[in-house]
DNA sequence: CCTTGTCCCGACCGATCGTTCGGTTACTCT
DNA sequence: AGAGTAACCGAACGATCGGTCGGGACAAGG
């Protein structure tokens, strides 16, 4: 039988030790070397189990891709309100990005030099977009300031939103993810509300 | 006369070529190979200016922290409520990013792989910790929102401004530093102070 | 037993890495 | 004109890069 398996590595488990050194390293500044060290098998071994060094790249921003892309699909992000689905959506993605935290770190790094990386920026603007659209549509309907523009304060949410991914580490007695969810509404919408409570 | 100069290259005008070429590429990512063909001179030649790629890592990521470091410096971030001073440092530190970006934005994506990198990330959090000083004084005065940690609170503001240099780009027709600089203060205070009219 | 296929290894590939070196050009100063 | 030197170059260095190759260890199925 071929379900029968033994306890080596699988294409997954080793992309959760790649991702992590990707991210302490650098993509470029990781050898299959330092994978090699990392995961405790001879540098040829890993490719037994992927095509090469970019396909973990790819496996890894396609998983935090994924990830942010469903949250677009998931109901309280399609109906409502554009400001209530905003805010779910702030609010979600930060739960994502903190549940996949090593995925989503790299993919917020990529900055172009291949293919793959080139892809992965491609499909961050798509996302960006779509949110920025939802953003527009709250503010047609007159339920975010409107004295800067839509474009900018995008760009500032994901900004801080963003940000957590250099920070946040999930150790033990720490925040968990709703909390950090609720103090980035908190924030971002506090700020951004016409005449608000400070209450999301 | 030493004063006397040709159109060649000095350290300084290399250094312009080799910041953008690592934001571009990445430090890691960039060659020395990459960096003659971007100068218009041969590989060895760099090396008549400059002791080796990391110097000019080093230069960059100092002009940087000069200009951040200098902010606290300055009358208005020392005198005064710290409310108020905070403020000030935080359209200052938009300002500064802006007027030296692609020295900041080399400085914001150090990874620590060489002694260099290790001594940015040193000094950065050096800076982070004055900020978050600030607020906390802000927040013993009653001047800001409680009801969120300050070490959270710091962070989110800082990945805020941070991410301009993802984005902010002196295109001609754009927004200068001084526009930036208010939507980032009107949106970070307008959630942050306690109760306000949303105005700096 | 022997085959089959998974998993892994050391040795090695050509290419590229950052850096060094000896030497040439071209400008400055006398 | 001649000396001095800043600026530059091609060629090459040892090291390391991502990736390949042939084969060995080991378990499962016959």
């Amino acid at each position: 039988m071929t379900t029968a398996k033994r306890d080596t590595y699988t294409p997954e488990t080793l992309l959760n030790v790649a991702v992590q050194v990707f991210n302490e390293r650098g993509y470029d500044g990781t050898s299959m070397e330092h994978l090699s060290k990392a995961a405790g098998i001879s540098k040829s071994s890993i490719y037994h189990h992927v095509a090469g060094k970019e396909e973990l790249l790819r496996r890894a921003v396609s998983r935090a891709l994924d990830g942010l892309f469903g949250i677009l699909d998931e109901e309280d992000a399609r109906v409502g309100r554009p400001v209530e689905r905003l805010e779910y959506v702030v609010r979600r993605m930060v739960e994502v990005l903190i549940a996949e935290l090593p995925y989503v770190t790299l993919l917020l790094r990529v900055r172009g030099n291949t293919d793959t990386e080139r892809w992965a920026l491609e499909r961050r603007r798509e996302f960006d977009h779509r949110v920025a659209e939802l953003l527009k549509a709250a503010a047609a309907d007159g339920d975010v300031r409107e004295d800067i523009e839509v474009r900018l304060v995008t760009r500032l949410v994901f900004g801080m939103i963003n940000s957590i991914v250099e920070w946040y580490r999930p150790d033990g007695r720490g925040m968990n993810e709703r909390e950090v969810a609720d103090a980035v509404a908190q924030l971002a919408f506090g700020g951004l509300r016409k005449a608000g409570d400070g209450r999301g």
